[in-house]
RNA sequence: CGCGGAGUGGAGCAGUUCGGUAGCUCGUCGGGCUCAUAACCCGAAGGUCGUAGGUUCAAAUCCUGCCUCCGCAACCA
């Protein structure tokens, strides 16, 4: 009997900047199931990877004065010592710029477009020739660029298009047979009332505006777009249209994409209809997880609440980081990240009770019999709660697990833990100690701590490998003992078992000290450690000329209003000294209540092109002043007459 | 009426599918123990489950209205 096979992919990341825990989250999720799947035997599959690709890309190793091939390379060595420090067990690695990929990808992108699922066809729009730009007829402002404000012409661009409207009605279909198709299935409605149900649209798979990609091999002045190529990594890392792998037949379909809920649409919509029209079977699940705030705040680079991982590995190790990120934040919804769970989370669960259990528990058996434990036992009625609630453990867990409840299969397993040390006090070993009539039943005792120690550290291997190779070895089990099997069986570790002293799993974190740490580490520049190519200075130095272009105007506000429908703009009506009245709209509708501001004297920038917003007008920009989340308008004195320019 | 999520003891959450004594972790207070990483164990205080109605013998759970918060989309020049 061949084993069952599982395949379980992560995302393929885009190297255009470092990861974050965002990224650390979603790999370890996936490593922790790949190492679940294979304890239990399965012939598992694990894929990870990069998409390499774009526009982006092109234009940052542009600014980088490198190639796009030398930036890239030089970010994915960073990610994959990234996953090497989170112990990432991935079996399999692609680049959307290897060979074998790129073949695979003109293979698909040929066989598509000989079987009509893919059309050459126009992507037509309005062209400002100065300005190099296609605008579609709703983005102009009267009538002309929204950029510029000249003229633009009726143009046409030639692009490939994927016939993703054929297969609304096959994909709804197969939502409806297939109910766990995509989860939660909050996400499910989502996708059918955003998507489907105003009508799939065909698909753009080419460009042309930019070269950094896949040339289409028919008419290599397109490149493949980002769908085609990135989407179809879970198939071509096995061998699909390419002699680098042979194991497509294998794993295909992929039991599972774990994939962040940003991209869900692609995966729940896209890919099933790529999928279908290469007639092959579509993935057993798409698990959109949920995205991890800090303090509440979504993170982001300009707010500067990225949370750095090698930063928290460093500190409290790769275990615990790991630990805290499936046991803390339900998997499918968004958690919020803060430091003070972090250390709670570790000083709690790991510290507390994980790690002073197998502390307390080896040193008795140090103390009491030098070591190694006596062969004699006495049983009594207060072990039966224990010893069931280690035999059914295993199964508890693995429901959990099935299901993807990370968060939930680690409560039960930290439940047994719990309840072991609660043993402890009721058994009381220091008392049997004290009578050598009591050696058998103390013999007991410790053996039966050390079988719930092995159960425990076995079902937390997938999550916490090194962890759990610490324990098996203090414990003094052998590598078999720590077998899926032996993880539903008390009585595996030999009666005279021989324990091993070893040092503390997780020292206890002074909360104080390591806040104030963290918060230094967390928000200093790290100088010396960004070594990317990417580095832009903080601002780009400019000249007195190119400075002096800029035109501020101080203006008086004569009116001000809320734009219907809009959170964040407030309509300004300005007397800038010209005479005419002049409209700008403003994003600080958060910051400000119109009526405040009426009568006010603010600067606005006066020479930029007029925009439209919210269907209205906006002929400038307000000056205003923003740190940490706050906004303060700028605002003169009074006595600064409108019209003044400031120079 | 754009789409969606959430409101449960001081904090963070589970429970809501298929109504039936409101649960977990942290924190606080009191007690116990000494094997252990000032750890562990027990007990207590603390919630009319956002709000107003409705269905029901019975509602955190089902239905309706409303309020608040948070994402996404269109607007932050």
């Amino acid at each position: 009997m061949s084993r069952k096979k599982f395949y379980i992919t992560t995302p393929i990341y885009y190297p255009s900047d470092k990861l974050h825990i965002g990224h650390t989250y979603c790999t370890v999720a996936t490593d922790a199931m790949a190492r679940y799947k294979r304890m239990q035997g399965c012939d598992v599959m694990f894929l990870t990877g990069t998409d390499e690709h774009g526009q982006k890309i092109q234009q940052k190793a542009q600014a980088a004065g490198v190639t796009p091939q030398q930036y890239v390379d030089h970010i994915v060595d960073g990610i994959q010592d990234l996953w090497k420090l989170m112990n990432i067990s991935n079996d399999r690695f692609i680049r959307t710029t290897d060979d074998y990929h790129v073949q695979s990808i003109q293979k698909i992108f040929r066989k598509l477009y000989e079987q009509g699922d893919i059309y050459k066809g126009t992507y037509k729009g309005k062209y400002c020739t100065p300005c190099e730009s296609f605008w579609t007829e709703s983005q102009l402002v009267d009538g002309k660029c929204p950029d510029c404000g000249r003229e633009v012409i009726d143009a046409e661009e030639e692009a490939y298009f994927f016939r993703l409207s054929k297969y609304a009605d096959r994909l709804v279909e197969y939502y409806e047979a297939h109910p766990d198709f995509l989860e939660p299935p909050s996400r499910l409605n989502e996708m059918v009332n955003n998507f489907i149900k105003p009508g799939l649209e065909d698909l753009c798979v080419s460009r042309t505006s930019f070269d950094w990609g896949v040339p289409v091999d028919f008419d290599p002045k397109h490149v493949v777009y980002v769908w085609i190529d990135a989407l179809s990594n879970y198939i071509t890392a096995l061998g699909y249209g390419n002699d680098k792998y042979h194991d497509f037949e294998t794993y295909w379909p992929a039991d599972v994409h774990f994939v962040g809920k940003e991209i869900v649409r692609f995966h729940s919509i896209i890919w099933p209809a790529m999928l279908m029209a290469l007639d092959l079977p579509l993935p057993g699940k798409v698990y959109g997880h949920g995205w991890l705030k800090f303090g509440g705040d979504k993170m982001s680079k300009s707010k500067g609440n990225v949370v750095d991982p090698v930063v928290l590995v460093g500190r409290y190790g790769v275990d615990a980081l790991r630990y805290f990120l499936l046991r803390e934040f339900p998997f499918g919804s968004d958690g919020n990240f803060t430091n003070e769970s972090l250390i709670s989370r570790i000083n709690a669960d790991l510290a507390n009770d994980l790690g002073n259990l197998l502390s307390r528990t080896v040193a008795m058996v140090g103390k009491y019999f030098g070591g190694t434990l006596s062969a004699d036992r006495a049983a009594d009625p207060i072990d039966d709660e224990l010893l069931a609630m280690a035999k059914s453990l295993r199964d508890r867990y693995e429901k959990q697990m099935e299901k993807y409840a990370f968060q939930n299969a680690l409560i039960d397993v930290f439940q047994l833990i719990s309840r072991a040390n609660k043993y402890i006090d009721e058994t009381a070993p220091w008392v049997l100690a004290k009578e050598e009539a009591n050696r058998p039943r103390l013999a007991t005792v410790l053996y039966h701590l050390l079988e719930c120690l092995r159960i425990s550290a076995t079902l937390l291997a997938p999550f916490m490998p090194d962890t759990a190779e610490k324990v098996r070895v203090q414990i003094g089990a052998d590598k078999e003992a720590f077998s899926w099997e032996n993880a539903a069986v008390i009585g595996v570790l030999p009666a005279q078992v021989t324990v091993e002293k070893g040092e503390a799993l997780f020292p206890r974190i002074d909360m104080e000290k390591e806040l104030a740490a963290l918060a230094q580490a967390q928000s200093a520049p790290k100088e010396n450690a960004q070594s990317q190519p990417e580095q832009a200075p903080v601002a780009e130095p400019i000249d007195i000329d190119t400075f002096a272009k800029v035109e501020m105007t101080v203006c008086k506000v004569l009116a001000c209003e809320c734009v219907p429908k809009s959170e964040k703009l407030l309509k300004f009506q300005l007397d800038d000294g010209s005479g005419q009245v002049r409209q700008i709209l403003s994003g600080i509708a958060k910051y400000y209540r119109p009526e405040e501001l009426v009568g006010k004297t603010v600067v606005a920038c006066t020479n930029l092109p007029p925009r439209k917003m919210m269907g209205q007008m906006s002929n400038g920009m307000l000056l205003s002043a923003e740190k940490g989340g706050e906004l303060h308008l700028l605002m003169l004195d009074d006595q600064v007459p409108a019209g003044a320019k400031l120079c």
